[in-house]
DNA sequence: CACTCGTGGTG
DNA sequence: TCACCAAGAGT
């Protein structure tokens, strides 16, 4: 046996992992038991939610879509701005809008049932490459190779590859394509991703406990903590504002919502400036949606992923008799607004 | 292809 | 503290 090793250049095997996935298997909250069918409608809706989220960011998440909208119908059958209130805080809110269009056209083009082949779910909007092959295999146990973060990271240090993120993808794919068992796919895939997240780590990856330790040529080199490689990242500009929170006597706040596209879109705001680069005080300040008498709050940060954003936030108190200014209105229950996380702070400090 | 798009946890 | 990163998609 220890001859035919010799002979024999060890290589990943699909069944060890998958052997290590039965005694490892995680409970999440969207996963089926072991032997449970697997509903497309959650997986699809976890899948969603963990682009580029984190399994405890989108766990209570996927909880209070589940009760209020149990299937894709229901949701498809909601109003968007219901949808955008329970996204709010999650974060990259086109999500939002593309599962709510993506719910109503599985209803209308697919009568409510979910297809199963990736060319199919890739035509659905906020399905890219990874979503639709992580749908076909997980809920449908087709044959598909998922390609996600951990995928990556898998891959490129089990071969050692020394191209750069973001263009190794096609050649990850490459690699990864192969490995993938026609037995249980879709507990392969998750098997994949699991073992990127919680064995082979971006630091001090555990390879004492990895099942593929023997194949894995990082490891052999030494360099697995290395791979992938990336290539070098942009620095992160900042940028100022100013947030206006105004309070009517009876309690209501000012708020506006934002454009649908682009930054926050859809999202409910504080009215205020431009958030610039080069800030003026003075101008920003003549964006006040109406007359009063401004007290400093102080600022409020935030980082977004392409730049960092120092809020500087002013209070006045109005009479009830105050009339809104054009495109803002007054809400009585501010915090039940689709407040992004952001807005949630200069809210907060508006109020202290 | 390069850029945009949130937020929170972690070392 | 701060850079990195997390089951990526759309343009």
């Amino acid at each position: 046996m220890a001859l035919a090793e010799n002979l024999t250049p060890a290589k990943p095997d699909p069944a060890g992992l998958l052997a290590w996935y039965d005694r490892h298997r995680r409970r999440l909250p969207w996963r089926a038991g072991p032997g449970e069918r697997a509903d497309p409608y959650r997986v699809w809706l976890s899948e969603i939610m963990l682009q580029q989220t984190t399994v405890v960011a989108a766990g209570p998440y996927f909880l209070k879509f589940l009760d209020r909208f149990p299937d894709v119908r229901a949701l498809a059958a909601a109003p968007l701005d219901d949808v955008l209130r329970l996204w709010a805080g999650l974060g990259y809110y086109a999500r939002a809008r593309n599962l709510h269009a993506c719910a109503k056209a599985v209803v209308e083009r697919h009568g409510g049932m979910f297809p199963d082949s990736e060319d199919a779910l890739l035509d659905l909007p906020g399905i890219g490459a990874y979503t639709a092959a992580a749908i076909s295999a997980i809920a449908f146990d087709r044959r598909a190779t998922v390609v996600d973060g951990n995928v990556e990271r898998v891959v490129t240090r089990l071969y050692a590859i020394e191209d750069e993120l973001p263009r190794a993808k096609a050649i990850i794919k490459k690699y990864a394509e192969p490995l993938t068992p026609s037995n249980r796919p879709g507990d392969f895939a998750q098997a994949m991703m699991d073992l990127g997240a919680t064995i082979c780590t971006p630091k001090k990856p555990a390879c004492t406990l990895c099942p593929w330790i023997d194949p894995c040529e990082a490891r052999k080199l030494g360099l697995q903590e290395t791979f992938p490689r990336k290539a070098a990242k942009a620095e992160r500009p900042s940028r100022t504002g100013v947030a206006f929170f105004v309070r009517r006597a009876d309690g209501a706040v000012l708020l506006r919502r934002r454009p649908e596209k682009g930054l926050l879109g859809g999202m409910v705001e504080l009215p205020g400036s431009e958030w610039a680069t080069k800030f003026d005080g003075d101008a920003a300040m003549l964006k006040a949606p109406l007359k009063a008498s401004w007290c400093s709050k102080g600022s409020v940060t935030h980082v977004f992923t392409h730049f960092a954003l120092e809020l500087r936030v002013f209070a006045a108190a109005v009479p009830i008799t105050t009339a809104a200014p054009a495109g803002c209105w007054w809400s009585d229950e501010v915090d039940e607004e689709a407040l992004p996380n952001v807005m949630r702070k200069a809210v907060e400090a508006g109020r202290a």
